[in-house]
DNA sequence: TCAACGAATGAATCCTCGA
DNA sequence: ATCGAGGATTCATTCGTTG
């Protein structure tokens, strides 16, 4: 892990290049601040002012960089003679080179701004992704989804040559493969989508009309304003209320409005001050919404904990009495201790069932049922009971 | 043997790119062929059969290469049963360096392979399709389209930590920036596409039942076979009927399968002669087209929804199979990429209804009638089955 | 004969806590 | 860090069996 994608574009990233030449490169230590001035736009550069961010201070990463235009000029001396085509050649590559470092650079900082359970997310398309994802990669993040977004109405292509480019990726990445505490309301998004788990193809309409920032011409305030709907859902499937969203490419400030919207907070990075200023005004304006709307879904999960002897001992099952599964086949006696007793074995209610099933693993609150009123309700009813009268 | 040296094969001197894998690195400069053997199976080394094959000779190459998928434990169902995994050798790298390296070498011939202007498939997930892009573009491929494939029938997240896995991504490239007459058969797409541009969001069902191709004891014969229907559109997407088309990575040879349906000759290079036998034998199954049935078409445009070719995919209707007005006075052929034929006519469903009726505009959907079960019912009835299944 | 039901399965980087 | 145990978790489709 964390390897580099090839020696020779290793060597390039090792070596400083700065954001886009054009400006001086960021100070390597800068002072870093103690604490997060959060829901505040920074006006600045994007490297220099993540390095000055404190280490493990943000739940949540959006990031939608700028694409590689400079690629076309770089690329377009000829180059139709087949033997000629693995010619380390590599000015020609120069300034794939140097988007590989500047994306190195933010990520790098990103990660480490990072909390751990922490994840982050990247938008692009064909022309930028691939290298985004690969260092990413090499970076040590990793990968959860990749998630396309398919655009409801996208621009036709106009000369016909190509397929409509109807999408944009998204790439979903924890800190590292250890890091499995991510934040992810599964039960959330399911239950928002007619019971069924949310797929990585997501369909929504590009921005446009009453959402898309105009400037004072009325002209559209920035290029690539993307649609609230795709952040939104980003934060709600990743996110906590009150947690902080860091956007290192503000923009027209989309991230923060929803943030607004969805209760969270945000850190954002916009070196140009006329975006800057379009997104202060768009997210005053925003009205939050009541916390009960936007608060998570409750996890199975994320419940407390409650022993099967805590059932025992609150009496709703007694000591001696006979469980069966749902329909009657298998049996076991509850013991003093919690335990189940179906001889010669004893162990916990999942691993006799586990056992009487000749299964590798068993739920047992699920698969135990208890005879009450003359029907069999399943032992996980008690412990539902107990958890809505405050616990174990 | 060969001293004798092609022109082509003669001019390429290479730098030396050592092969990180664990096995023998591949000779450096083998003999070349002057001719290619059509329609059949290399078996051996993708890397250094590549390098025998004649420069500029072919005009399309599909590649599936492996994902280096990175599967820890064991992965179970609720139900306890196992997941079938991927866990064979051809897809384990030492680390993505060799990943890297690997897929710069297979990648570099392909592309001296390639004639000037053909073009590159690759097909890949989250796990190595961000390297495969970037790699290819440090070659100078010049990326045309990204395209995914949105899975009908994914399986799903069985843990509930992650988005289900729905999609595949595949990249289109032309040999570089200044390639611009690649082969792309917009109209006919178009057509096939109820005269709507072909978006970037490909739907298809994986590859199940009988198209899946079993060993002696009836368990599938390879871990990833790819559907038809994919290659078919890519086939009548990017290359002509008599066109070469090359796969490096054979496989269960779906590529050879489609491309004797659809008229195209294969060359295919695969290393495990237990999956080349396989493919042989599906291949030598397969019933050719005719010929009209997989010309190019030379339409022009007339109107908008389901594309039809997606009918035409699902196997709704088949390619050639004759549609009839509901009296049965008008008759056109389906064509395999979704237009309909009614010498010398050949354009979308709508176009050629309107035609025959000397009208300036025809709804093909309730136009148009197969036969089924001896009463014909309107095409419009298998649309609404596949929008009742989940969409376009 | 047909409907109903159940088993099987697909390129998958698939848990979490406490001792 | 590792280890063991609790216990949470699935969708669309095909194919064979049962009634």
């Amino acid at each position: 892990m964390g390897t580099l994608r090839t020696a020779a574009a290793g060597a390039v990233a090792r070596k400083q290049v700065s954001r886009t030449g054009s400006t001086a490169p960021a100070p390597r230590n800068p002072p870093r601040s103690e604490v997060l001035a959060l829901d505040e736009i920074i006006v600045g550069d994007c490297i220099e002012a993540l390095r000055r961010l404190p280490s493990e201070s943000v739940d949540l990463v959006f990031a939608d960089p700028p694409y590689n235009l400079q690629l076309e000029g770089a690329l377009s001396r000829p180059d139709q003679s087949l033997v000629d085509a693995v010619d380390d050649d590599w000015d020609k590559f120069a300034s794939f080179a140097a988007y590989d470092a500047f994306t190195r650079d933010w990520l790098a900082e990103a990660r480490r701004v990072m909390k751990p359970n922490a994840t982050l997310w990247v938008i692009g398309s064909y022309h930028n992704i691939f290298r985004v994802g690969a260092t990413l990669q090499d970076l040590g993040f990793w990968i959860l989804n990749d998630i396309v977004w398919r655009k409801a109405n996208p621009m036709p292509n106009f000369r016909g040559r190509r397929f409509t480019n109807a999408h944009e990726t998204l790439i979903w990445a924890s800190k590292g493969q250890e890091a499995k505490r991510y934040t992810f309301h599964y039960e959330a998004l399911k239950g928002g989508n007619d019971d069924l788990q949310m797929r990585s193809d997501w369909l929504f309409p590009l921005c446009t009309g009453e959402e898309r920032i105009k400037d004072e011409s009325g002209r559209k305030a920035h290029p690539t304003q993307k649609p609230e709907a795709l952040l939104a859902r980003i934060m709600l499937s990743a996110s906590h209320p009150g947690d902080v969203v860091l956007d290192p490419f503000f923009g027209s400030g989309t991230t923060g409005a929803v943030a607004r919207r969805l209760g969270r907070h945000f850190v954002g990075i916009e070196r140009d001050e006329a975006y800057a200023g379009f997104a202060r005004r768009r997210i005053a304006a925003v009205e939050p919404l009541p916390e009960d709307a936007v608060a998570t879904a409750p996890a199975k999960r994320a419940e407390p904990r409650i022993p099967f002897l805590s059932i025992v001992e609150a009496g709703y099952v007694q000591p001696g009495e006979v469980l069966t599964c749902s329909a009657g086949r298998h049996r076991a006696t509850i013991r003093a201790d919690g335990t189940l007793h179906a001889p010669p074995a004893i162990g916990s209610i999942h691993k006799i069932g586990a056992l009487l099933q000749g299964l590798p693993a068993c739920n047992g609150w699920t698969f135990w049922h208890a005879e009450r009123d003359g029907s069999r309700i399943p032992i996980d009813a008690f412990r539902t009971e107990i958890r809505a009268r405050g616990g174990a």
